[in-house]
DNA sequence: AACTTGTGTTTCTTATAGGAAACTTTTCGC
DNA sequence: GCGAAAAGTTTCCTATAAGAAACACAAGTT
């Protein structure tokens, strides 16, 4: 079976100018997100305020742009910017997997909320995903905010609760409603349901 | 009241290079992170291959590294990468929550899969949740590995499945069992219960 | 085929990043 | 306090990043 990418030819041809491996990377991973916005190089040099022939550079790896040009492209590609960082080393969470039987998450107790941690044998991961059982049952129950930077995904498990951000409206949410939200902002919630409120959080950094 | 950081005069006095808000950042978070290591300029720049005049300058505001220089230091100081890029501008999740009520989610059909995408209106989010209902209820319509870099959390909300990866034994998990894997290995699951199986997937890169 | 239009690439030039060394400041010792 | 050593800053120079414009190469159009 052939394998074209392998091709000796274009592999030497290229005049990357990187000398870090893996550097070369980088050309490759900012067209691809262009090319998926389906942006041409002058559209998306605009959206990024870089001239094209820079992109162009860029993109073919024949440069080492600076760190601000980069944060620009993946401000106005909406690239991840962790993977720009990637150096295949031995230090990621590369080839493993952690599994968490029901229940059997690692317990954490606190006053608004019965949290299981999941999956904590990798440390090394990025995201902390946990199962929480929500004890407030009355909003004169609900403390104070939580606040810790980064992003955060909850998912309504099972039960009716209604869920608290600053700045915005209580949002009451039932079994397989979802919210997004930047974690830096004040939130929390409270069961508002009969049963117990089980939630999914996913958080991020 | 006095608010000695607002002093207009060290304000003016600090030529900084950088135009882009809040490019200013870098240097004082690469400076946190050295001196936190308890680092001098010349170990920090010799554990990342750059010159002790460089760093100072590059702590200092006073150049706009590259990316490669900013990698190199990522590297040796261990620094968070995604808090990099922060840019308290509007483009971020900052301030922003998304809302998915149940089944509401974007839809995306394939062979094997129905993909339910939630909170999709955040496109600057950096995770990405989606529910999943798995079709492929044998192992022969199995077709092949899903693989993308990254890493991926799973928690099956109903049903039951055979999980799959790569160089691992399959991992039969039922209803609150949660895996967390580098979804750069092969990876894939199918139903073996009677209804159909749902699971959650939160990918992140 | 020649013309047009749109996309990516390659000069060419200027501004500047990055390193070596000179210089300054701080932190010790006594 | 004064010197010595160490840490940080600034200067100087060379290599090069970034943008403008010229160039190349398509895909349509007549």
């Amino acid at each position: 079976m052939e394998r074209p990418d392998m091709d000796p030819v274009s592999q030497s041809s290229e005049d990357d100018i990187t000398n870090t491996p893996d550097a070369g990377h980088l050309g490759k991973m900012i067209r691809e997100a262009r090319l998926k916005k389906g942006w041409t190089l002058e559209e998306a040099g605009k959206a990024a305020g870089i001239g094209r022939s820079t992109l162009s550079k860029i993109e073919n790896n024949q440069t080492r742009p600076s760190f601000d040009i980069v944060r620009r492209l993946t401000k106005a590609l909406e690239l991840k910017t962790p993977q720009l960082f990637v150096q295949s080393g031995p230090s990621d969470i590369s080839g493993r997997r952690d599994v968490t039987l029901a229940g059997q998450g690692e317990p954490q107790d606190t006053p608004t909320y019965f949290h299981e941690l999941l999956c904590t044998e990798l440390t090394s991961k990025r995201m902390f995903p946990y199962i929480s059982t929500i004890k407030a049952r009355d909003v004169s129950e609900f403390e104070s905010w939580i606040r810790h930077r980064g992003e955060e995904f909850m998912l309504v498990i099972s039960g009716e609760l209604t869920f608290f951000t600053e700045h915005y409206k209580p949002l009451p949410m039932r079994e397989g409603d979802s919210v997004y939200y930047d974690s830096g902002m004040g939130h929390g919630c409270v069961s508002t349901g009969k049963e117990d409120a089980k939630v999914l959080w996913v958080s991020l950094e």
